[in-house]
DNA sequence: GCATGATCATGC
DNA sequence: GCATGATCATGC
């Protein structure tokens, strides 16, 4: 090790030297700051995979490796880039999540998150470079250097999605994980999904997909929002955030002791002691007043009761959690079907299964809280509330819809696509401010704006599997009936 | 009563 | 101005 140290244009024995030499990335771009011959370079406007090779070939002389140590050996840093885009109304977001190691199947279980993940991830070097398609890697533009440790609040999140992976792991169904059961750290997929995309896994003779760990999208804009300069090293870092600064959303730890072992059972138990509660006296209890025309007051009361007053939830936020109100009837069956986002014609077409929004938007770890009408004409009361992840046999269903609709889209029957009636969990339905407000279809004409919808006897279903019902039965059954 | 087509209302 | 979450209204 040191012998290569003399070389390097830094100590790598030294966090602070490595991060002074980092800094100088800021703001620039491979070719302006990394020292390699650009004639002989590879070429690739896809930067995925080039751009983080030459990062640690041509800058910081790391030799390639895979093995489970990190980058910066002497001083336990990994180094990473990744890819940001910018957008319409966001501003510079994540293209895509954050890949750390391959999970292997075979020896996951026997590891331990301190040992593992902790130890080969814990502490990052992330390189953000905005992305561009039109210009080669090394020509686009490194927008930050990230020093990131995680907030202690934050790695037990991760070591609780972690167990989550390796539990699933070890039940032998590795080929079910995704990534809508976690919320900071996924497994996501690794490779094309071909036949050698495959790997053996324990306890199943199923084949499952080859995934790695990554951390999610939303979690990467956290790091990419929450980070400040420090003067020093120009690199940035979480530090100051973590002593004085407020993101911009509240945290759901806020006022509250986190004795709980696990994030959802104590996101629920904030909402114990409303169940039941008509939303009128759930204001009183809580000392607020909202508008109860607005079709978001459910929303903004459900905020409330887990004591948020801003818009949303900074952990919601940060895992991409997908919040949903649900309006049960008094028979306690859905009163709606449950909308997304339209969608566009020709976009569709353009798009995989995989890579489409609907699969991206199932993908998700989702939050309903349930409100009821108990009797007709009666006031409104708080049933309770849950998580929910997508069964892999209802993707499989959305999946069906999905595909009709693109197949259909294509042969311009946009009239036709699936109703509610023709598929157990989704369906296709008009989406728009009023039937003007069209999109264009791949034949050129225009379509009222249309999007998936879960059915509401779906709905339905997923409140009854979710036990909340039989759990207020008991607190309830004088007042509901 | 419910599915389906259509539209509302808020916030960014 | 428009996406988004949510709900209305008609007709079978």
């Amino acid at each position: 090790m040191s012998d290569s140290n003399q070389s390097l244009p830094y100590n790598d024995s030294d966090e602070k030297s490595i991060l002074l030499y980092a800094g100088k990335l800021n703001g620039h771009t491979l070719k302006e700051i990394a020292s390699f011959d650009i004639e002989s370079a590879r070429t690739s406007t896809h930067s995925k995979g080039f751009f983080g090779q030459a990062l640690e070939e041509f800058y910081f002389y790391i030799k390639n490796n895979n093995i489970a140590a990190p980058d910066f050996i002497n001083v336990g840093m990994e180094l990473k880039s990744t890819p940001m885009k910018k957008t319409k109304g966001k501003g510079i977001v994540s293209k895509e999540r954050l890949v750390l190691s391959i999970i292997d199947y075979m020896t996951i279980n026997q590891l331990e998150f301190e040992g593992s993940f902790k130890k080969k991830n814990g502490k990052l070097l992330i390189v953000f470079y905005q992305s561009n398609n039109d210009v080669q890697y090394y020509d686009q533009k490194i927008l930050k250097v990230v020093h990131w440790t995680y907030p202690p609040e934050d790695l037990r999140i991760i070591e609780e999605d972690w167990n989550t992976i390796s539990k699933m792991v070890t039940e032998g169904r590795s080929h079910e994980l995704s990534e809508r059961f976690t919320h900071y750290l996924g497994a996501c997929t690794k490779g094309m999904g071909h036949e050698r995309d495959y790997r053996e896994q324990p306890n199943s003779d199923i084949p499952a997909r080859q995934r790695a760990l990554s951390l999610k999208s939303s979690y990467v804009n956290k790091i990419f929002r929450e980070s400040t300069q420090e003067e020093y090293t120009g690199v940035f870092t979480s530090e100051a955030l973590i002593e004085n600064k407020v993101g911009a959303f509240q945290s759901v730890f806020s006022n509250r002791d986190w004795t709980d072992d696990n994030f959802e059972s104590f996101v629920l138990k904030a909402f114990d002691k409303f169940i039941g509660m008509k939303c009128s006296d759930i204001e009183k209890e809580i000392g607020i007043s909202l508008n109860v025309a607005s079709k978001s007051y459910r929303s903004q009361l459900t905020l409330n009761m887990m004591g948020i007053k801003t818009k949303k939830a900074k952990e919601f936020v940060d895992s991409d959690i997908e919040m949903k109100t649900i309006f049960l009837k008094p028979n306690n069956t859905s009163q709606e079907s449950m909308s997304f986002s339209y969608f566009d014609y020709i976009e569709l077409t353009k798009q995989t299964w995989e890579t489409s929004d609907f699969c991206e938007v199932l993908d998700k770890r989702f939050f309903f809280p349930v409100f009821q009408r108990p009797k007709k004409n009666g006031d409104v009361v708080f049933k309770g509330a849950f998580f929910w992840s997508m069964p892999y046999l209802d993707m499989c269903e959305a999946k069906i819809v999905w595909e009709d609709t693109l197949e259909k889209i294509k042969m311009s029957d946009i009239d036709n696509l699936i109703t509610s009636k023709q598929n157990r969990v989704a369906h296709v339905r008009p989406h728009a401010r009023n039937s003007k407000d069209t999109c264009m279809a791949p034949n050129g004409q225009y379509y009222m704006k249309k999007c998936f919808w879960f059915n509401r006897n779906y709905i339905s279903d997923i409140v009854k599997n979710s036990g909340i019902l039989n759990k207020n039965q008991q607190s309830n059954l004088t007042d509901l009936y």
